[in-house]
DNA sequence: GCCCTTTTTGCTCATATGAGCAGAGCGCCG
DNA sequence: CGGCGCTCTGCTCATATGAGCAAAAAGGGC
């Protein structure tokens, strides 16, 4: 019934009984006037030649292969990539970034005893998927500047209290505003007893977790009135493609405003830097650049991404 | 380095290890902190609940299953259907049904010693993906009038001396337009000898090999002149799906148009639906409906067509 | 709290599969 | 035409996997 002439085409028809209808290799060999050795040559060239794929569907499945190559190329401590396959929009892939940060975080070890993070849709999300005692007596603290202009203004706390109250934790915040208008106000404010007291313990916080905003007009910072959509567009003039616990950073990874970041509050880039354990939470179509220069400029020891991140991380000819 | 609650994400993080990574289900099991037939029933609980799916990508690959299916489902001798996997577009698709139908026929047996064929498109595109010398001394024979109006006069020939030259065979043409005006002339044209004696050996063909048009102002019948779009229109409106061999039929495959199909020259359809082996081939996301009302009716004994039209087949509650 | 039912676990054993090797077939060159 | 090297085939044997079963554990009604 079959003329198959080439081997080939040969391979496809044994692939296809064994493992569409699952059929033992002796059966295909049977079928297709094959010893079975031959049929198992076969699928193993069809394996290779990657005509056969296999594809694990599930909202917390992982691709542990590019989490392997992220974490080679960049010299990370892990990379934690959710598969694309099965998404629908956006939404969705951020979710499941959300939760593999969220899952993360409960595995890892030793369980931190102080967790810095910053604050935002991406860290909200991860909140909300952390389960109920995910660890036991994490202090949660802020270490940027907390919304508090607009409505919004309990999200950040929010965040940080949840996280914190799942772990049968404290939450400690940040009073502060995120940007201050002038320098002096800013030197002022962290001078001041309570401020400083929280910042030195973000300071000494054992592990951090934070996401990374795009420049654009949309950004939290505009949002919350930091700053205006002209000002960001000024930034991005300059060279910004994001920003990492409210500061504006380029594609190296550099402050693109020295004088903007004077004024904001909070730890500094190179304090995350010198981390040892920073978790950044960066997914979505429109981050893979924020993404590139947040792993190439040593921000984060772990990154938590999607795959069409993973693999715009890993396309182009940066030799590390 | 992993708090896995439950059995569904063990089984997604045990898969992830098996299938991407290739480790043994006792490497697995060492990494999980499981034994290896825990493992075993992880897997097989994730296969079955659907969570691992594998894929044969290539253009010539088939869905085994879903032929099986339609096969059953209409009473069918046989049955091709070709993947949608990695398809760019409807004619890649058509591309793809054309070169199932082709490798069909070429493995059909018994060698069918004349082959009647209708034309159009899918025909030529099919003729062009047989493989030289696809079988020996198959004569091919026209079962329905030709194009003779416009400059795509030759194709229908084409097609027919393509497939015969490919089996060193002849080719005999049905030298007569596809419908005429009046009846009497019908009727006078089919009693000429020339004429008379193709039909008859289209009558005696011992396979057949046709596709379907879909009622629409793009037909190939309005597009070679002997329609009108607004005849098609009426058709439509009178309940046409498609025309099958150049007559039109509604959902439940009777002809639309009584008077219309008279001065039709070529094979009828019950002829057709009295053959003993006749393979149609329909693919494509507009043929869903011809499609039905052809393997509804029993129009053909054989189908080849893509995976989406056949699930589309399979998905209704028709009760056969 | 106790006993019965149902589910889950760890196992033995049969089967399926892949690695590696020896011999056959084939083309290529002198 | 014969020798040489290459690839491809069929095999043996070690390993991986799945079926089926008995014991253990968990749940559920009284």
């Amino acid at each position: 019934m079959e003329i198959t002439d080439n081997d080939e085409l040969l391979s496809i028809r044994a692939a296809e009984l064994y493992y569409d209808e699952n059929k033992t290799q002796d059966e295909v060999g049977a079928i297709l006037k094959l010893t079975r050795w031959k049929v198992g040559r076969l699928l193993a060239s069809a394996k290779d030649k990657g005509f056969i794929r296999i594809e694990i569907v599930h909202p917390r499945a992982r691709r542990l292969s590019l989490e392997r190559a992220i974490k080679e190329r960049f010299s990370l401590a892990d990379a934690i990539v959710v598969p694309t396959a099965g998404t629908r929009g956006q939404d969705d892939l951020r979710a499941r970034a959300a939760q593999g940060a969220a899952d993360y975080l409960a595995s890892l070890r030793p369980v931190p005893r102080t967790l810095g993070i910053s604050w935002g849709r991406t860290l909200h999300d991860v909140a909300e998927h952390l389960a109920e005692g995910w660890a036991t007596g994490v202090n949660v603290v802020q270490i940027n500047g907390g919304v508090s202009v607009n409505q919004r203004a309990g999200t950040a706390a929010a965040t940080a209290f949840e996280i914190a109250r799942k772990a049968s934790g404290q939450a400690t915040l940040l009073p502060s505003p995120a940007i201050l208008e002038r320098l002096e106000t800013k030197q002022s404010i962290e001078s001041d007893r309570t401020v400083a007291g929280v910042l030195t313990m973000a300071a000494n916080a054992s592990a951090y977790l934070y996401s990374a905003g795009v420049a654009g007009a949309d950004s939290a910072l505009v949002e919350s009135g930091y700053l205006t959509s002209g000002d960001v567009d000024e930034l991005v003039r300059r060279g910004a493609v994001g920003d990492v616990v409210g500061r504006y950073i380029d594609a190296a990874g550099m402050i693109v405003d020295p004088s903007l970041d004077e004024r904001t509050v909070g730890m500094s880039l190179d304090a995350l830097r010198s981390a040892e354990t920073s978790i950044a939470v960066i997914a979505g179509e429109g981050k893979h650049a924020v993404a590139r220069a947040v792993v190439t400029s040593g921000l984060c020891t772990v990154l938590v991404t999607d795959e069409g991140t993973a693999l715009d991380l890993l396309d182009t000819n940066f030799p590390a």
